[in-house]
DNA sequence: CTTTTTCTTTAAGATTTTATAAAAATTTAA
DNA sequence: TTAAATTTTTATAAAATCTTAAAGAAAAAG
């Protein structure tokens, strides 16, 4: 179920987007201004924002940079009457994935969140495949050839990242922070011999392997 | 520069669609019906599409659905006249990624490509193009006509660091600064040697050159 | 044209980083 | 509480990388 938080002073407007998003398989919730907004994101973590632009106190410019700041990756959608370029213009400089006129057509809405959760990947079932080894994050299971691959937990998290985006280099430390508690006293080589597991039960694959990038870290290429 | 592929069958449109983002920093080709868009995606790898719906032959519903039953990632934007809801929600279950209705403001299909490429994580790829050779520092790779050259951190970092500022002059010293640590006791003339590496490793590398600049340092030079 | 300085290249040695196994510590499950 | 599983540390060998030194080449200066 994902999480949908909608900043919208005008009341009706807030309500109608949120019980149709909820009756629409969405978990919507509504807030009337950015403080608000924020205090919700403290609370839960939510898969994509909706926000109006012009509201009392903070407007949406201020709170989608804010927002932007702390999550890079957060998809943005801005729901507004202002239809100038220069708005426009502004939201998507800031980082925002879409921008809607008003009136809301909520069928539309329901649409484009849907494109946007699914290119952030969010909505992608939190499935990888490659070749033919299946990771499936809810099920907590990896498969080679449908052969279950025992994966302890670290594992599972380290392996995921590193196929969730091929090619890219990861260190230990980004790994770590990742994972770990924030305070952890583990030492970072810690990851190599997580490194040397997942080679060793994956010695059959040959969909993928993880190369050392020496002196940085670990990366997944697919072959 | 991001490639992007224009698939629309009226040419005034396609031309000026073209020319715009061609002024704007992107590479466009444009195509007038899908079996052209097939041949140009054979030749080239794309960053994103730009398709109309409604075209003689293939319409943008079947492009769409072949492109993404083949490359599941690549951003594909409607561009199209329907502004009826069915045709929206056809393409959205497709899996493109945007959708505006004639007449396009070229402006805002301007920002709303930008926010796609930003949100397919291409565009924040630090990627370098220098002619056929390519650095990728999140991947810490080096290809050259699509194969890869080893390069150690060493190697790339100072590869990247000239490559980023072509033409520019670099004093051994500064580069030393920038890559080793504050108090190393290594000398200067280990850049020397990494230069001898790095015009080896890129001796069939014809795009660029790193040159001596006697008594100063050194410079990358693009052909 | 000769001298001096700077640069290139090579290869050996020094240093750093990584792989791996095995033991110790910790957590989880029975 | 004990046993099992998992995580972490440690040690050491192996691999990769970095640095230096030295000799010859090239460029600049005299």
């Amino acid at each position: 179920m994902f999480k949908i938080l909608i900043v919208e002073d005008d009341r009706d407007l807030n309500r109608s987007v949120c019980s149709f998003l909820n009756n629409s398989g969405y978990e919507a919730v509504g807030c009337l201004g950015a403080e608000e907004a924020y205090d919700e994101m403290y609370k839960t973590t939510f898969d994509l924002i909706v926000s109006d632009i012009m509201m009392p106190g903070i407007d949406g410019f201020e709170f989608a940079k804010t927002v932007r700041s702390l999550n890079n990756d957060i998809p943005i959608l801005f729901m507004t009457a202002r239809d100038d370029f220069a708005s426009k213009q502004r939201g998507f400089r800031i980082g925002i994935d879409d921008y809607m006129t008003k009136p809301i057509d909520l069928d539309e809405l329901f649409l484009r969140i849907g494109a946007l959760l699914r290119r952030s990947k969010i909505a992608t079932s939190r499935r990888l495949e490659v070749g033919s080894f299946i990771m499936d994050a809810d099920e907590r299971s990896a498969t080679l050839d449908g052969e279950e691959i025992p994966l302890t937990v670290r594992e599972f998290d380290l392996l995921y990242k590193l196929l969730s985006y091929p090619k890219k280099t990861f260190t230990r430390t980004q790994l770590m922070d990742e994972f770990w508690d924030v305070d952890t006293q583990t030492g970072t080589r810690t990851v190599d011999v997580y490194m040397t597991k997942l080679r060793s039960k994956l010695s059959e694959c040959e969909s993928f392997e993880i190369q050392t990038v020496h002196g940085l870290g670990y990366k997944a290429v697919i072959k």
